[in-house]
DNA sequence: AACGAGTCCAACCGCGGAACC
DNA sequence: TGGTTCCGCGGTTGGACTCGT
């Protein structure tokens, strides 16, 4: 058996809605709230509409808390970083927008953001897959302000991109926290979890576990397996001060480490000479929306 | 001025899943 | 437990508007 239709289409109107049919829906609502129940909305309102319809016209139009008109850059960052981590997951994308729809949010995505995004791409911005042919610094479209990152705090364009001269200095950017997340791999030592390492300009500082260590001195940031083997670097993440944890096993590269460091290609190692260090968003996550277009 | 292409965005559609009976 | 109802979501559509020729 079918499913019946949430209203009989032959009697409701359609279209857009006129300003008397929002200040009737609008009333009502303030006045008696949704009562929990859609479909049965619009005939207590006497409005000839489908009850998803008037669900849709409130959410994304008549909410008093809605924020109508453009998109900050700060937005734009969220978005993208957001995008780039989950894709159209626009509700959620949406939570971290105060006053924003989800249908706000696609819109904005699919008619201008996409387009950024791309341009951004096709200047080369957003680095290919392979380590050794980009230099760029990407950070899905951080821009300056607000975010205290090393990398943010750097003169970026609109989409955060990043000259392959813009290194890393931890005394000229000395906000740089490596929280150890929950999610490091069952094989990381307990000692490890939840700590965080700050910067020294003086002295290196690590934080050590029974194989594992994690280190940063005024010339690098890095994650080590002391014990040996790759599987100690799978599926680390590190904040940078993002928002969001970046994939360290995919997301980095070091293609330059140092010579004691006991790191692998997994590893992240932020040197004052790094003009190799690559650093890269997630795999798989950005190449998946650059590959639908 | 007229027309077509492109852009924007409100609204609709259909599906998945939660809630309810 | 299974069927029904409803909500919320993401994808898509269509009409209004803008811009270029």
């Amino acid at each position: 058996m079918g499913r019946a239709p949430c209203c009989d289409k032959a009697n409701v109107k359609r279209g857009s809605w006129s300003p008397e049919e929002d200040a009737a829906l609008k009333s009502f609502i303030e006045k008696q709230g949704t009562v929990g129940n859609w479909i049965a909305l619009p005939r207590k309102a006497g409005l000839r509409r489908c009850g998803k319809s008037c669900r849709l016209r409130w959410l994304n139009y008549l909410r008093p808390d809605i924020k109508h008109g453009g998109f900050t850059q700060e937005e734009d960052r969220v978005i993208c970083t957001l995008y780039s981590q989950m894709g159209s997951r626009w509700s959620v994308i949406a939570s971290h927008l105060q006053g924003r729809t989800d249908n706000d949010v696609k819109n904005y995505w699919n008619t201008k953001l996409k387009k950024k995004f791309l341009a951004a791409a096709k200047d080369g911005d957003i680095p290919t897959n392979n380590p050794t042919t980009v230099q760029n610094y990407y950070n899905f479209g951080l821009a300056q302000s607000s975010v205290t990152s090393p990398m943010v705090a750097m003169d970026t364009d609109a989409y955060g991109s990043f000259s392959a001269n813009s290194l890393i200095h931890h005394n000229e950017y000395p906000i740089f926290n490596i929280p150890c997340p929950a999610s490091f791999p069952n094989n990381v030592s307990s000692e490890l979890m939840g700590q965080t390492v700050s910067p020294s300009q003086e002295a290196s500082t690590t934080v050590s576990g029974s194989s594992n260590s994690l280190a940063l001195d005024e010339k690098c940031a890095s994650w080590a397996g002391n014990g040996g083997g790759d599987d100690q670097y799978n599926g680390a993440l590190m904040d940078l001060g993002f928002g969001v944890p970046f994939d360290v096993s995919n997301g980095f590269w070091c293609q330059e480490a140092k010579a004691d460091d006991q790191v692998g290609p997994s590893s992240v190692d932020f040197t004052a000479d790094a003009a190799a260090v690559d650093i890269k968003p997630p795999q798989g996550l950005l190449q998946s929306v650059i590959n639908q277009y």
